[in-house]
DNA sequence: TCCGAAAATTGACCGCGGTCACTTTCGCTA
DNA sequence: TAGCGAAAGTGACCGCGGTCAATTTTCGGA
């Protein structure tokens, strides 16, 4: 039932993640080579994979803990109170969830969790948006918003719209223009009582 | 300016393709092995990535043109007069698109033009999508649809809400129930004129 | 019919993610 | 403190996508 976790163990874990976190940062996914950690860590090869069981599962908690970072800043700022705010105020976590296509793919790929149990990171990232942009709309001027529908419906549907909006700026007619103003007129139209405003 | 290629080169890029086509019918993305298609087809590694770039440039195809096929399907058929309708209607070209997360993935890392020129097929079927919407939307009962909004805003709406119903196919939670049912509460919130009846 | 350049093809080679049977180290108890 | 079972770590090995200098094939013009 208990599994006493060796602090060589620990150990070992916090330097291979102390060193990916460093190439992550400087290199994004594309700069992240196993051989090369494992190499600076001075362990073998088989060592990082029972640690993190594939790239991924490492890439998953690098990028988890910037997406957590930056959904905790914005949540700790005032709430927005308009659609329009709504895309300025997401924009930081929007930039963390894709620097790169690569980063943005493997968001997306962990957004559901696969299984009840073992949710990682990033999909733990997606149930708390869903509670912070729930709490937003719920406490909205009742002219700000439409009323017709479930908040939680909403909020759902502002993370389709951001993923669009991220899909976007890996897109060359719209990589030129901010991804909060991709966002924006979507949000409006998504949001915004229905007569228009 | 002309680039004649030789009847021999086609063949090869044919009997590429037929393979290709027939393992991925079989067995989707995860069973296309290009060294494996390559024996079978009698040619050297190098001659498939002369002709395909790489991997995902005859995946592309592939997936392209099961696309087109589902989305030509659809733009035949009778309009559909409802948002409800639209899901139903959506929902076989959805099956296309995700019949398996690693093919999803593929769509939509190339759902975005990355270059003016050579846009690839997915691209060019997402933006046929987007005819194909904006001219069921534009033709609605002013009844059945929301009139403040601009039909094409509405049409890259529903396609944003179309990805986010695929990637809840791969999420143990949601995958119980059909695509189209994930996808209607969207539409109607997203396209319905009035308060949900 | 011969020739040269471009098109098409070749296959040895590489990088890198991932595996697994085996060895080393650790913590515990007799 | 000897020894045992489990946890941690090892590194040779594999599969497969992708590269590229060299080779063969094609074809239009002299």
């Amino acid at each position: 039932m208990d599994k006493p976790i060796q602090t060589r163990a620990l150990q070992t874990r916090a330097r291979l993640l102390e060193i990916g976190r460093a190439h992550f940062m400087r290199d994004g996914v594309a700069g992240l080579r196993v051989e090369q950690i494992v190499a600076e860590a001075g362990v073998a090869k088989g060592t990082f994979f029972s640690h993190f069981g594939d790239k991924e599962g490492l890439l998953t908690l690098l990028i988890g803990e910037r997406m957590t970072a930056a959904l905790d800043r914005i949540a700790a700022a005032p709430p927005p109170e308009t659609p329009d705010e709504f895309a300025t105020a997401l924009a930081p976590l929007m930039a963390e969830m894709a620097p790169d296509a690569q980063t943005f793919d493997i968001v997306l790929r962990h957004s559901g969790a696969t299984g009840t149990d073992e949710e990682g990171p990033i999909a733990r990232n997606f149930l708390a948006q869903v509670e912070v942009l729930t709490g937003w709309i719920a406490r909205l001027q009742p002219d700000a918003v439409r009323a017709d529908a479930d908040p939680a419906l909403l909020a759902e549907g502002v993370q389709a719209f951001m993923a669009h909006a991220m899909a976007l700026t890996f897109c060359a007619l719209h990589s030129a223009t901010g991804i909060d103003a991709r966002l924006r007129p979507f949000l409006r139209t998504w949001l915004a009582p229905l007569p228009v405003r």
